[in-house]
DNA sequence: TAGTGCATGTAATGCGTTACATGATTTC
DNA sequence: GAAATCATGTAACGCATTACATGCACTA
């Protein structure tokens, strides 16, 4: 079986007992979807290669008269898990739109320039806010590295907002 | 014209005279590509819709008996750039497996998982060398917002070796 | 004169999202 | 009994990369 990047998100979250396709979709948009997401076009056909692979097992296990389907995770499951844990490359791809019209913003008057980088400010703001609110006095209780992968997310947006406000500061004194 | 990603990398980078499809791929992959990428499948064709919208002008300038195409940004092509210039919105798109790692790295013994976290400073670490390497001691004289989004990159990874570190401790202490 | 760099371009392929179809169950 | 939620799935589309084809010019 050939890996692709949704793989791991589904085989992980097999792992951490998210068992039917609509759950991991959900979970993936609460969670990882901040640095890897995952579509439902994705996710279903992959539940199905995962299986084949003999990855995960599962079936049939209906609610009442509607298809539902629950996987778990096997052995050999666990093991291709942990050998890609093990991998040490660093993957990192970014698409960053305000970015890119910050680099292309010596075409703007200084001023307008200088809202381009306040309103990147207030983007990351917004998101900080929603990250927190995920937060209902539960991630305490989450396994550490999850809890890590948390804090990161609030972390990153913390430290963008305030890299704004020094660069917006800076800027001016400069003008 | 229905603009698309790659839309704004090539008629900013043709405002910057960066004139021929080539030199858009080298630039691009010194500077913008850490947050916007773009490859020759895509900035070929767009140069095309570019120059059918009257946004840039341009045609051969072979060099010898060298195919070569010059293009230069028109005044609509200049209007539509501080157009877009002027939209707010944040888009914002990661793709981490370093950090798809670490959410998943409870099911690896505890000194494995921190092996993770270590992984990903190095990994920081070392793109932080190729950019620095990417300041040829030039890097004062470029526009202030070009300069802007170079120092971002510098900045933002050097905040995540730094968190990295901190992490690494954290976890440590607790264990 | 061989190797590297300049230069344009496209076809095949793969990745991912969006949007839709379908229908049962739960909640209000 | 209407609306929201649970649940599975796929077809169409668009976005991007990869890999290749082509050929001239410059440099060692």
């Amino acid at each position: 079986m050939k890996p692709t990047a949704v793989t791991w998100v589904v085989l992980g979250l097999v792992s951490h007992d998210v068992r039917t396709g609509y759950d991991i979709k959900r979970v993936v948009d609460r969670s990882v979807r901040y640095f890897w997401a995952a579509s439902y076009g994705q996710i279903y056909p992959e539940l199905k290669r995962l299986e084949e692979a003999g990855w995960i097992a599962g079936g049939g296990a209906p609610h009442g008269g509607r298809e539902r389907r629950e996987y778990r995770i096997t052995a050999a499951g666990r093991k291709a898990l942990r050998d890609w844990l093990h991998g040490h490359e660093v993957r990192h791809e970014l698409r960053d739109e305000s970015l890119l019209r910050l680099f292309f913003a010596d075409a703007l008057p200084r001023a307008e320039a200088l809202g381009l980088v306040r309103a990147r400010r207030d983007g990351f703001a917004r998101v900080l806010t929603a990250l927190r609110a995920l937060d209902d006095g539960g991630r305490d209780r989450d396994p550490p590295f999850v809890n890590l992968a948390y804090r990161w997310g609030i972390d990153y947006c913390e430290w963008e907002v305030a890299w704004c406000e020094r660069q917006e500061r800076r800027l001016r004194r400069k003008a």
